[in-house]
DNA sequence: ATCAGTTTGTCAATATTTTAACATAATAAA
DNA sequence: TTTATTATGTTAAAATATTGACAAACTGAT
């Protein structure tokens, strides 16, 4: 099914978009699109949709379009939503607890099995039936459970070395929420920075330009 | 200073993390670098920071490099963060807390100035010294207050008709993080989504093409 | 069964983005 | 001062990404 040659980051980056779309149509009732409504619904070009999934197959049908729940599916598994992958958070503030308790990963590819945090003071406590666990118990946890990816709500200042740390542990991917670029430092390994800041500054550009 | 043509927006997204590496090596202590430098440490080529940088203006010199803390002040005001713009949030639930708690906004070129919510049981509680307010005061407190911004936090749901509401209310920019593309519905206004799902997916891809 | 109308997958053309090359100008050392 | 070195701003080339065009294939109505 998959096309060997590996695909631009610009598709992959389209398909979560294309996966949220094919599910709200998908629960208003329909089960058809063409490529030309579905473009028109996202805001793109038809070509650009059927260029997109032509990287992975052949998922329509002439004078037809494609059957949105099979499609849905089919970039799920792409994706790789299928098999969840296990997931640890380390740090517990507002951030840290804000997703752990906010977010459905399970439906995102991941289970979130670990949460632990320095703070004396929160360990112990439970969030969605976690206990917080010292950063002393990382290790072992890491060998018994064999978490794939972390989840960093640190504070800068310990970005590097947590993920250090994680890489010798195994880890193969980070969620970094951290003002920090990881990506720069460890080559290979798999990194999905969250700037906060950069997008607001980026939407504080833009507001001045609609106003000058 | 600025050039007049408009700036493609690949340039633009780069912007914030060139002004967060020059604060980084500022606080580092240095005070010059040059194109070549910088793209080592952030793994890009030094072409392209030169050719983003122009732009904008001249900045650096030749045989020298840039001035560290003058190319950081000039990228700021590129971003506009000098003049602080009024924002809002909607939605006290975690994500929205976590923000408002967690995020210092001032910085990136935003001042917080309301927080509102549906839920009466939150109503009244106070976060960072300002008061949760119920969504019926939203309509007064906008006339009043003229906030440039809002950021959204609250179901999926809700997502279409806030959004219509508040640009009615003259808001000109959203930082969205809820799993609904505003973008498709108010052209013109300017959005920024934070699809934290979309980024999860992402990973999810990327840490499966590394085992297979 | 036939035929007009759709819509895909793909190839080719266009547009955009990134990288490389280099003339020019400043630095820093002799 | 002179000269070798450094490093910019800018132009040109290469690489990517997006869009347009169309033959082939299916639908659905007659």
């Amino acid at each position: 099914m998959n096309k060997s040659r590996s695909v631009s980051s610009s598709v992959i980056k389209r398909l979560p978009r294309y996966h949220r779309f094919l599910g709200d149509l998908r629960s208003k009732g329909m089960y058809r699109i063409s490529s030309k409504e579905l473009s028109e619904r996202m805001g793109l070009t038809a070509s650009q949709i059927r260029q997109d999934l032509n990287c992975f197959g052949e998922f329509g049908q002439q004078g037809y379009g494609y059957n949105i729940e099979l499609l849905q599916e089919e970039i799920g598994k792409i994706l790789g939503l299928n098999s969840p992958k296990r997931a640890i958070l380390i740090g517990a503030g507002h951030m840290g607890k804000a997703l752990a308790m906010h977010f459905d990963m399970t439906s995102k590819g991941f289970d979130l099995i670990g949460i632990f945090d320095v703070k004396p003071s929160l360990c112990g406590q439970t969030v969605r039936d976690l206990p917080i666990h010292s950063m002393e118990r990382l290790d072992e946890f890491c060998r018994e459970n064999k978490p794939d990816m972390a989840i960093l709500c640190i504070p800068r200042s310990a970005a590097h070395d947590v993920a250090d740390t994680l890489v010798k542990l195994g880890i193969k991917g980070f969620w970094n929420f951290t003002h920090y670029d990881l990506s720069v430092d460890f080559p290979g390994i798999c990194v999905e920075n969250v700037h906060l800041s950069d997008s607001l500054m980026t939407l504080c550009y833009n507001i001045n330009r609609i106003d000058n």
